[in-house]
DNA sequence: TGAAGTCTGTACGTCGTCGTACATAGAGGT
DNA sequence: ACCTCTATGTACGACGACGTACAGACTTCA
């Protein structure tokens, strides 16, 4: 079987039954996903769906004014394309490469083909999928409640949980259409956490130097999503990241 | 079987093939969801699912400092407990009445047994777990874009589709607890929203007026929602409201 | 080496919402 | 009729984020 030890860097796929992966994974195909490129748009029916490993993808939706909103983020704990087995075939958001890297694709059908055996990948998917929801709605209660201080340090360890390293490789500019906000305003929470030496960036890198302060820098947003992650998603603890 | 004509008037139930409500109704019994009432606490292991006739629940966050935010509301299109049949047996959201009324309760293992049976049941509650899941991604984008006078309109909106007529008993003091806004925002938003003629109010019962006028003062949300609602759930179009 | 483009820093006035405080008015009970 | 409670109205300073404008610094490429 093709690419056995890559796949297997998804954690969703890698925590399905042999029997499953045996019958799934000689279909899949790795993709490169470079920075900016988008997997669907809004009303899009859905072909693939997307198994990332090192890469990070988000689902913002677009408003008619241009202006964005991230809904969620997704790495190597889940998947794109939660439309195609629930039913719908399409949503409102957009899916776009936050972080580029390496993923696996996979036709729609056959997906739904493995789903409706109504087997472990069901059940899988749907625990996969609560875990998303929880992830839309802490998105909601913090963009009503707190600062862009405090949604940018969520937003790194978002981010930090689903890579390598401690290392982003990302723009003010494009973290300020994830959240939502000017640049000049992440600018200047980025500038903050920088001269507390908690990050340090320069031209598109952000390195964490002090993960344990940005995570109590950051509003409990991050933490119920997370926990709640470990919860739902056990083959996914980031046990190592403390 | 008892309660028949009252079953039906949830549209998810009315939707589903006879032979699942034959073998769901002769187990569902009518509760009267009194407002304010908490249907589960977060974090709580879901002992029921209900089905609202003509009572509105609202799933909310509520924040260590006792702020909340509304994540999403369910009316008569579709079911409290979605967590049940997802895998998580619980949330991180609490459920409770925005609007008093009638609902009827089955327990989760029932709802369950049927749900594993890979039927029609199975399909209709994960378009409308899709539904939800795009009216928690709306709710995100409009409380990062929106004024709260937009994010009146669009809530009264959300509510009016849930009940029959024309008028909701809330208090502003309510709203402004699930739209997570002071209660003084509220006051003047609704204020305008009565000078223009829209609506009409006091002491906790509103009148929509003119509901065309309501539609056009809201954000996108709105529609955005109700599209892809009335897309993903054919069988709760509200034909009959323009 | 110079030019163009990208990324980040800073400033300033405006606006929406917040927190707080207090006033008014209708509803319900005794 | 009186009191009390609840719902709503209004005001004011504070603060965070916005829109806009522009400057500086680094990178890339000719």
């Amino acid at each position: 079987m093709p690419h056995l030890k890559g796949l297997q860097e998804n954690h969703l796929l890698a925590a399905l039954p042999v029997d499953v992966q045996e019958r799934l994974f000689p279909h899949m195909e790795s993709v490169e996903l470079p920075l900016g490129k988008v997997l669907y748009e809004s009303g899009d029916t859905l072909r693939y769906v997307y198994f990332p490993t090192n890469a990070i993808v988000s689902l913002l939706y677009v408003m008619e004014s241009g202006a964005s909103a991230e809904i969620s983020v997704v790495g190597n704990e889940g998947l794109i394309g939660v439309a195609l087995f629930m039913g719908g075939e399409s949503t409102t958001s957009r899916a776009i490469v936050q972080s580029a890297g390496l993923a696996y694709r996979l036709l729609g059908q056959r997906l739904k083909d493995e789903f409706n055996r109504h087997g472990a990948l069901l059940h899988t998917l749907l625990r996969y999928t609560q875990a998303l929801i929880t992830q839309m709605a802490q998105t909601a209660v913090c963009n009503r409640h707190h600062s862009i201080d405090q949604q940018l340090c969520r937003w790194l360890l978002l981010s930090l949980d689903r890579l390598e390293g401690n290392e982003l490789v990302m723009t003010q500019e494009l973290i300020a259409n994830m959240l939502g906000v000017r640049r000049e305003g992440v600018t200047d929470a980025a500038g903050r956490l920088q001269r507390l030496g908690v990050i340090e960036y320069h031209r598109g890198r952000i390195q964490v130097l002090d993960r344990a302060k940005l995570e109590s820098l950051s509003c409990e947003c991050y933490a119920v999503v997370r926990k709640e992650s470990d919860r739902l998603l056990p083959w996914a603890k980031y046990t190592d990241k403390v």
